[in-house]
RNA sequence: GGAGAGGUGGCCGAGUGGUUGAAGGCGGCAGACUCGAAAUCUGUUGUGGGGGUAACUCCACCGGGGGUUCAAAUCCCUCCCUCUCCGCCA
């Protein structure tokens, strides 16, 4: 949520801001309620003044034995005329803000211009042979196959047990999903710094407005039918509300934490994209990184989580690239954000593992997470980041694309290794049940 | 699911419907005392919003929302949360 002020007073800019999110802002009808609201407000102040005055008055009279019949019967008429203005006040401030919140962040000036994601730039790119994309003497299969081979994702059978993208970990599959989880955790736990929290999976609506998911982006959630509740589609969502409505003493800052939790997405909309295999689906498995930061330290802090997620993948060694998005591929509450892509050899293409945001104070004025400055006496909303680190599903989909043998084994990564039992790779089991199309 | 108790300032805790933004205590800050510190004493100490160059002033806020009343922390309704007992349950 943008600032009331803000908006206010420095309209055109705001309004500019917006314009290279590729979106025209109308604020007519903002700017009108904001009149309105405030000339409410000055009425409403002046009468409920009067009111306090007379009442107190009336206090006193009574306390002496005086008669004050008067008053009461003039004081009966303007109660009426305060209830009144006070829900006019209300139902405007209430229009006011649900406009306030459909508005998305501003680009931060370092964003590069741009209207689709054609427009990213990209930073650098790294990969295990120094900058060089793999190489194989063979035709890299897509992950689905690989899986489907090794019998380690079953999609089939997870359609029939619930539907369309999702999918059944077996065998070293799962075990595969949980050694990243705890391999990534601890990474950045014990090298990065972070405190692991696991949150509830399922929020309320005014944790989803904090973070700019409610009210506008309804249609891409699962909401729970018996409560008022949503299925959250990233740990950003309950781990940033930790501390909604909450004053940080400003030596507690920078927060770090990090999650691992299951996601859920409608995916509405993205009909007959990526309907094989892992890259999409309604449910799956992520590691966040969430800060909560001094507003001089937010972009400090941004390349430092864009670095923590980057160093799992190196760890892993996966061949990615850094790109900064544009100002019209931007997402609704980012200031700025990065998006590390891995490199999948049998799509021969980068494809988006992790997305390292600086949301500003956008979250925070929505989430009233402040903070207070050692010297000054006023408290300020702090500034909120957070990325992946990282995805869980698209890392094994990376895995078995980069690592795949021609045997049709799967080389495990080292570091992978003491969470697998000391397994080197994932091969073929002898005993299966066979999968439902043969 | 049933029965009950409760939600007040950073914390604890008082509050007969009428100078209560809220006693008292703790904590914090400033000052005095001290070489310094502790102890002690004095003062000060919520948030948001409106108006004013400023001194200052006004309005709102005692879990959320609604109501009764000239006037609500105090009465009523409703929702949320916490706790205790019983039941059920991983």
């Amino acid at each position: 949520m943008l600032d009331l002020k803000l908006v206010r007073e420095h309209t055109e800019q705001v309004r500019a801001a917006i314009r290279r999110r590729g979106a025209e802002l109308d604020l007519r009808e903002f700017l009108a309620l904001d009149e309105k609201r405030r000339s409410t407000q000055q009425e409403l102040e002046a009468l409920r003044r009067k009111r306090n005055e007379v009442s107190e008055e009336i206090g006193r009279l009574k306390k002496a034995g005086k008669p004050a019949e008067d008053k009461v019967a003039e004081m009966r008429a303007e109660g009426d005329a305060i209830t009144a203005l006070e829900n006019a006040g209300r139902e405007t401030e209430e229009a006011q803000r649900n406009i306030l919140l459909m508005i998305p962040n501003l680009p931060h000036a370092s964003v590069p211009d741009g209207k689709d994601e054609a427009d990213n730039v990209e930073i650098r790119r790294w990969s295990p042979q120094g900058g060089e994309l793999p190489k194989f003497s063979f035709e890299p299969k897509p992950h689905w196959d690989i899986a489907a081979y090794l019998d380690i994702i079953d999609f089939d059978r997870a359609a029939k047990i619930t539907g369309a993208r999702f999918a059944l970990y077996k065998g070293m599959g799962a075990r595969l999903e949980r050694a990243l989880i705890n391999f990534m955790l601890d990474l950045h736990t014990t090298e990065h710094g972070y405190l692991e929290v696991l949150p509830p999976f399922m929020v309320n609506r005014d944790s989803m407005i904090t973070t700019g998911n409610l009210p506008k982006f309804e249609e891409d959630l699962f909401k729970v039918e018996n409560g008022a509740y949503y299925l959250i589609p990233t740990a950003e969502v309950p781990v940033t509300n930790i501390f909604r409505d909450e004053v940080l003493p400003e030596e507690s800052l920078p927060v770090l934490y990090t999650a691992y939790t299951p996601c859920f997405r409608r995916e509405a909309g993205s009909y007959g994209k990526d309907t094989r295999g892992l890259i999409r689906q309604h449910q799956f498995n992520k590691v966040e990184l969430v800060k909560f930061a001094k507003p001089e330290d937010s972009y400090d802090e941004l390349e430092k989580l864009t670095r923590n997620a980057e160093e799992a993948l190196r760890r892993l060694g996966l061949a990615y690239r850094v790109i900064a998005l544009c100002a019209g591929d931007l997402g609704f509450s980012a200031a700025k954000t990065y998006d590390i892509e891995v490199w999948l050899p049998a799509q021969n293409k980068y494809r988006e593992i992790s997305s390292c945001s600086n949301f500003e104070d956008f979250q925070a004025r929505r989430g009233n997470i402040r903070y207070k400055p050692k010297g000054g006496k006023k408290t300020e909303f702090l500034h909120t980041l957070n990325g992946s680190g990282l995805a869980v599903g698209r890392a094994v989909v990376a895995i078995l694309e980069n690592f795949q043998q021609p045997d049709g084994s799967v080389v495990i990564p080292e570091v992978l290794r003491p969470y697998m039992g000391g397994a080197e790779r994932i091969v073929r089991r002898a005993s299966r049940v066979e999968s439902l199309k043969s």
